[in-house]
DNA sequence: AATAACTTTCAGAATTTCCTGAAAACTCGG
DNA sequence: CCGAGTTTTCAGGAAATTCTGAAAGTTATT
């Protein structure tokens, strides 16, 4: 009930209602975060739980331990450990060492453009990379076939080792840019 | 042996030689490219024998049967119908009916580009359009929370929105553009 | 050097994905 | 409407991937 005289300060049991549903909220929009997030992993080539761990990561307030992760996620010890140092390989976690303190903290990158080059860059490393290695490979191996077939073969490959090639470095380029020029250019492109 | 007078006419069974030696090789090439294209669908989240089948009919010479590829990469009918179908569904691959035949070739799209444009839409689809959905849904959820963690989440999953928004138009634009302008583009970019 | 705290590894289990082969369902000419 | 030729479906098996849990390995502390 609001008074006559206008607005009123709330009172503790208010401001106590207001933080409790915001943290239920949250809780609840985290979590679809993390488990969505998962699955969407299936589709980009990593596993599920990676993605999950990632996902909690990123939006952890503060860094977390292994044992933290399996308790939220409700995984195995290993599961957990295989994949935490996985993105920590990826370099999408830090491995952050507190005062006084044994065990390890893990702390995820969370600058949206980082992560973007990051995952970039490992995709290039074994999608691009490989693809491109097998099309040298058969251009060079059907260089000198005179048939008619051959020459088209050989063309074809040409072609794919081109383009592929011209992707790779793109892929380069963009990734070693730094955000603000990166969005420069790309706003150009899209107006 | 060369004769002192110079050049000579290869004979008929030289022609034959250089043409049965060229088809081995061209063989032995077109064998590789298959099996090794088919190994890399996988890091490139397609399953193998799609892969493998989109390899071999982009180097046909002619459109192929079910039966021929069936028998040339060994595998079972159904494999082979549930994946050529696939292919079809993408755009990778069209149906060719040939007069007074009954059954179905299957044809390549052989332009990079083209091939290029559709497997970016076919991953823009699969790819960056659930994950902006996830995190739409995520903004909505946090947007009026009032705690610092809760506002914390809610700038993660806006900055992450923001930008895999962006993907997703940037996605769109390069899809719809002819090869010469975007080689144009990527050369400036390059340069 | 013994203990406790923590990390790493890995064999086998569980799950997911993919493939086979055969049966059902079409399609067309006669 | 029949039957041969062709396509489609799908239950169950095979293969690949992922996860668990426990044992072995490390490192700091007393």
């Amino acid at each position: 009930m609001i008074p006559k005289t206008g607005l009123r300060f709330p009172s503790f049991q208010d401001l106590l209602k207001t933080v409790n549903a915001g943290q239920e909220q949250l809780k609840h929009a985290r979590d679809e975060f993390v488990s969505q997030w998962g699955a969407l992993g299936s589709q980009w080539g990593i596993n599920r739980t990676m993605a999950q761990i990632h996902a909690l990561l990123m939006t952890a307030p503060e860094a977390m331990t292994t044992d933290e992760v399996m308790e939220e996620l409700q995984i195995s010890r290993g599961n957990a450990h295989t994949n935490l140092k996985e993105l920590v390989a990826w370099g999408l976690l830090r491995i952050v060492v507190k005062k006084g303190e044994r065990r390890e903290y893990f702390e995820a990158e969370k600058d949206v453009w980082q992560i973007f080059t990051i995952v970039a860059r490992e995709r290039k490393r074994r999608e691009i990379d490989p693809a491109l290695s097998v099309l040298s490979r058969c251009v060079e191996e059907s260089r000198d076939i005179k048939t008619p077939e051959g020459k088209a073969f050989h063309d074809q490959m040409r072609a794919l080792e081109d383009f592929v090639g011209f992707a790779s470095k793109m892929s380069d380029r963009v990734s070693a840019m730094k955000y603000g020029p990166a969005l420069q250019l790309a706003t150009k492109l899209l107006s």
